[in-house]
DNA sequence: TTGACTAGTACGAATTACGTAATACACTGC
DNA sequence: GCAGTGTATTACGTAATTCGTACTAGTCAA
């Protein structure tokens, strides 16, 4: 019941950039985020994949992390990768929600 | 060379919705017509495997077809789901771009 | 010291994405 | 008539990702 899934269709990976846009955040903190800006829950497994994903590209880097948190910054080259993708991501919704006549689209 | 892939953030699903919300559409034209919008050119495996997973919950439906098209058609129900999906996408999109500094966001 | 909340790690299982190859029809040009 | 190009789908294997659950551990309040 509830949701049927529709696929994997929630984008992590942007969902974690875009939650970097508004600051440095560690994991617990971004999954809060992502859940109140979303709606989107990420489970622990997902997130910090995701995470060492990213750093590993180079499009977020881990700022000094105490013994409990590791925080997270999006990179230069992140901000520029994920505007990119936002912007196409963007143009679809937007087309999408016009063809289906959301006003204000 | 090229875009740099950050993981596998193409969402499919939700090009193939969208498409859809244009007309009915067969498989191939699909192809073009989400790589006419966003860029995205989804390979053969993928397109044909989100079709079937669409339809199978009921999100999209087969169209009489001929002896070389399968054309199909978003549902009532399908049009739903897309439309909450986008209005979250678009929101999420809209916030990131506006802290990016986007200019119209 | 029990319980709730914060943080992150470990790990397996199931889905998905994605690419490549193969098949086949239609049409054009030579 | 046949090679080549474009349309259209199926088949298939693999690799990657997602996602859930369980576990460890520190902090804080009652």
């Amino acid at each position: 019941m509830g949701t049927k899934r529709l696929g994997r269709t929630q984008d992590p990976t942007i969902l974690v950039l875009t939650s970097l846009t508004g600051g440095p955040k560690h994991g617990y903190s971004l999954i809060q985020d992502i859940e109140a800006m979303s709606g989107v829950n990420l489970g622990p497994g997902t997130l910090y994949g995701v995470l060492a994903r990213l750093e590993e590209e180079g499009l977020v880097e881990a700022l000094p992390a105490d013994a409990r948190r590791r925080p997270y910054r999006i990179t230069a080259h992140g901000a520029a990768v994920l505007r990119d993708r936002l912007e196409t991501i963007a143009a679809v919704a937007h087309l999408g929600l016009k063809r289906l006549g959301v006003m204000g689209a």
